[in-house]
DNA sequence: ATATATTTTTAGATTAATCTAAATATTATA
DNA sequence: TATAATATTTAGATTAATCTAAAAATATAT
């Protein structure tokens, strides 16, 4: 039944999965190719591939969306990944920039137990070091109020719960600014010209977040 | 310089590392080929590749070694390999018969900090759950006085230190004899006959143990 | 030393993942 | 609705790792 898939395979369920989450329409060649960093000829060879398999369903010239075993496995891929970016940081003390590229390896190790005893290790954690949610086993996962910064209203205020882009010179510029999960933002000022937002962290630090910073920040709003 | 090695690549390096620890002569194509469970055929192929490459010094009909560079990545994956195993066991909680199939996976995860990281994390662990020494980051190990228990006359004691067969039935074997690493290993009595030997574990459990098992014990006389 | 057996290499295919360029389909625009 | 622009698929190659079968080299045994 679950036949043993490669580490591209699974990477572009990832793929679709995650294009999926926000728009639930099929997600069409390019999308997935830029997901991918890959040509769109080769993102159309490979959806063959893959709905041969009956891991997607997939219409030429229509996109994409992933079959419920699709789904499966990109969930339990996402499980993974998070779980071992956890360990990185809670574990062996990385910091949360660093941990994205080792996970994205990490990721592909096939143990079921493996994982069991990973997660049980490290106190089966609802969240990874970026504020996402860890799938549990069966693949269902807490959701939870957020709202982007560059959404929240002058003079209000909000807990850092996420982020939306994890590169690490992103998340090395929050550093910069003493941002982390947990952190207080308040909105001090929006700026109508460029959209930026002063705000101030923590009750102390007060900073200018272009707009690009603010639409990928998650807060729960206070 | 460094450039970077795929799976394969890096297990055909770790054979021919294994199987010129004992010999120290050439490596024969058959002899990989039975490590690597694969054609000879396939064998000279890489062969050709690997020596391409400056990691192994290759001679047609003569058989492979490895360069200094090529020593130096299998030392560096068995290390990988071995600081997996220590934390499957000592920190899951895996059992030592559990950990090989999952550490030949881990071996490849490519960070250095990682394996730093991981290495500290251990409390820079001499020996792996198997007994075998753990190269450090300069690729040198930790040797130790070792004879099996084939060759302990009776009468004679041993501290088990090793195994030299790393299969899940033979360790399981092992568990139901009540024989780990640690154990105390007293010869009663060999027989002539079958090579077998009787001995003594911990001062209690009396076990029968063949040739086979016996030669693929390691303990540190006493 | 000659024949036989074994080992190793070469030749020719195959499968997965990728690419570029050309062809085709879809969508937007005038 | 034609036409132009964009998106997608197909065609034809390439590279890595593998295979089987045949050829060539080496080792063994009369
Ligand atoms: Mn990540
Ligand atoms: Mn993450
Ligand atoms: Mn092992
Ligand atoms: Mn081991």
């Amino acid at each position: 039944m679950t036949s043993t898939l490669t580490h591209t395979e699974e990477n572009y369920l990832k793929a679709i999965y995650k294009a999926n989450e926000r728009t639930k329409k099929a997600v069409n060649t390019n999308t997935i190719a830029s997901y991918m960093n890959t040509s769109a000829a080769s993102v159309t060879d490979m959806m063959k591939k893959l709905a041969q398999k009956d891991l997607i369903i997939y219409e030429k010239y229509k996109g994409a969306k992933l079959s419920p075993e699709g789904s499966k496995t990109a969930t339990s891929v996402i499980r993974k990944h998070r779980l071992w970016e956890t360990f990185l940081v809670q574990k062996l003390g990385f910091s949360w920039e660093e941990v994205h590229e080792i996970a994205e390896e990490l990721e592909h190790i096939k143990s079921d137990e493996l994982i069991a005893r990973l997660d049980k290790f490290l106190g089966y954690p609802k969240y990874d070091p970026h504020g996402d949610p860890i799938p549990n086993a069966e693949g269902k996962f807490t959701l939870r109020e957020q709202i982007l910064v560059a959404q929240l209203k002058k003079g209000a205020k909000g807990i850092l719960v996420g982020v939306q882009n994890h590169e690490t010179s992103f998340l090395a510029h929050l550093n910069h600014c003493n941002i982390s999960l947990g952190s207080l933002i308040f909105i001090k000022d929006r700026s109508k010209f460029d959209r930026s937002v002063h705000v101030i962290v923590d009750d102390h630090e007060e900073t200018l977040l272009t707009e690009m910073v603010s639409k990928n920040l998650l807060v729960r709003p206070l």
